[in-house]
RNA sequence: GGCAAGUUUACCGAGUGGCUAGGUGUGUGGCUGCAGACCAUAAUACGGGGGUUCAAGUCCCUCACUUGCCUCCA
């Protein structure tokens, strides 16, 4: 299996520090408001990845990170009279709801920052007994300087970044250190005691404290979004190796492409920010799942009710095929149907190959194009293989392939209209039957003749 | 300005130097009372310009354009 790092810019044989075990961590989202379609793509990536993983042999432990401490918490509990703590534990709430009906159910850990205070606080004293991190009157600042490596995941130099910056009202030595501890005296919000006074802990280091308290200072794969890339991830990179001494911090860095909506960055100001919520009124989540891996996880991906309407067709298409498989899969079958090795081969090539979705449905597609005409002419047993195989791609890609029976337990009433229907038709009384169908169609019913 | 990712047929989107990606949409034929669904079938492509090669969408150079990151961000 290759799969593709950051840290190097291409693509490298999956080689695991402990055998078929992989620790993955992912930065999971900052709780003050309700998960968006861009978080959805996000998860939904890692967590078909994770699935991937598990269905080759792997024993994956997969933690995820809740910031539900930060400014943004603070000043929304500011603006709602919401307490943080309880504004924190309600989006995060939400947010596992929205994952839940994303059939995103991978995570084996949920870690929130606040309940790791012990360790971050562990873990910046010893950055400042290793002469990384320096006290001033504001803050615990980790100083870039003394850690010359600073800025190889994302290709920067500090010089560099040094004449984009302001130094003033900071007491930092260098514009480019970052905080580990934020020091809060005689302020309305969270704060928790520390050796350098009450306050609460920067960004970046929750998650190192985090992976190095459950994973140790090494572990295979981190991802999350292209975005954090600078400075969220070469900071944790910098403490963590700067801590340990031990390099790589991680081998695989997978970041994921962004989510645009119809060709725009979302974002509030442009009025086209789509959470999971209001997108699961309109579509199904098996639908946006599909939409997600139609694109590859790294490529960029343009959000649009078009795109939804052509990933709810194909979804369609491989649910149909799939209806025509008349058997049930059982325990032991036998195959050599070469039709279906031929695309079984292609999809796993494809997944093997940096988690290729969109190729690896196109291998479904090649197997329904190849195989529907003589569909009739196959034996039970290469049937139920070709629906063992469609059943682990459904899994892999965490949805389902069965046709969705909406209007179970009224088939008794429809029954008698298309009855009705029929009747009309057969006397040739075209008027009336054909206002059923219109409004058989316009509740969302489909009429197949 | 620095760094990064892109530019493939109407749209989405794969492509490891030579063999039809795939989906959606569209056309044509079949089935239909008609439409849809379904079945069959067809068409359209590789941003511009150089170069390497017997052979380039695929490698190299160059130009143009797009997007993202460089402050919080999945």
């Amino acid at each position: 299996m290759d799969v593709y790092s950051t840290l190097t810019r291409s693509k490298e044989d999956f080689v695991t520090i402990n055998k078929n075990r992989v620790n993955l961590f992912v930065c999971g989202p900052t709780v003050y408001d309700d998960a968006h379609i861009g978080h959805g793509r996000t998860y939904i990536s890692f967590d078909t990845i994770k699935r991937y993983l598990e269905y080759s042999g792997y024993a994956v432990f997969y933690i995820q990170n809740i910031t539900d401490i930060d400014d943004k918490i603070i000043n929304r509990s500011k603006e709602s009279g919401i307490p943080a703590h309880e504004l924190a534990r309600k989006f995060e709430k939400r947010y596992i709801e929205d994952m839940n009906k994303l059939n995103v159910n991978g995570v084996n850990l949920f870690a929130r920052a606040t309940d790791h205070v012990d360790e971050i606080l562990d873990q910046i004293q010893r950055l400042i007994d290793k002469g990384f991190a320096y006290e001033t009157e504001d803050g615990v600042y980790f100083e870039i300087e003394k850690f010359p490596e600073f800025g190889k995941l994302s290709n920067r130099n500090i010089e560099e970044l040094e004449s984009h910056r302001d130094l003033a009202d900071t007491t930092k030595k260098n514009p480019q250190d970052f905080a580990l501890w934020k020091k809060r005296v005689d302020v309305d919000e969270p704060t928790w005691p520390s050796p350098w006074g009450d306050g609460r802990p920067g960004w970046h280091i929750e998650d190192t404290a985090i992976t190095e308290y459950y994973f140790g200072p090494q572990y295979d794969a981190h991802g999350g979004g292209l975005d954090l890339i600078f400075p969220h991830h070469e900071a944790e990179i910098t403490q963590m190796e700067a801590v340990s001494g031990k390099a790589p911090m991680v081998k695989f860095w997978l970041h994921t492409g962004f989510l645009n909506v119809n060709g725009e960055k979302m974002s509030k100001s442009l009025n086209n920010f789509i959470t999971i919520r209001e997108l699961l009124k309109d579509y199904a989540p098996a639908t946006f799942r599909f939409f997600v891996l139609s694109t590859h996880y790294r490529s960029p991906i343009d959000f649009s009710k078009d795109s939804l309407h052509q990933s709810e067709k194909s979804l369609d298409r491989i649910r149909k095929y799939y209806e025509l498989l008349d058997v049930e899969v059982g325990e032991e079958f036998h195959s050599d149907y070469e039709i279906l090795d031929k695309w079984s081969k292609e999809f796993f090539d494809s997944m093997d190959d940096d988690f290729n979705t969109p190729k690896a449905i196109a291998a479904i597609f090649g197997l329904i194009n190849d195989s529907k005409s003589d569909l009739d002419n196959l034996s039970d047993d290469d049937k139920i293989a070709i629906k063992a195989f469609l059943d682990d791609a459904a899994h892999i890609f965490g949805v389902s392939f069965e046709l969705q029976d909406v209007n179970a337990g009224s088939d008794d009433l429809l029954d008698l209209i298309s009855e009705v229907r029929s009747e009309l038709r057969s006397n040739k009384q075209y008027d009336l039957s054909d206002k059923i169908r219109d409004s058989l169609q316009s509740l969302g019913y489909e009429i197949n003749d």
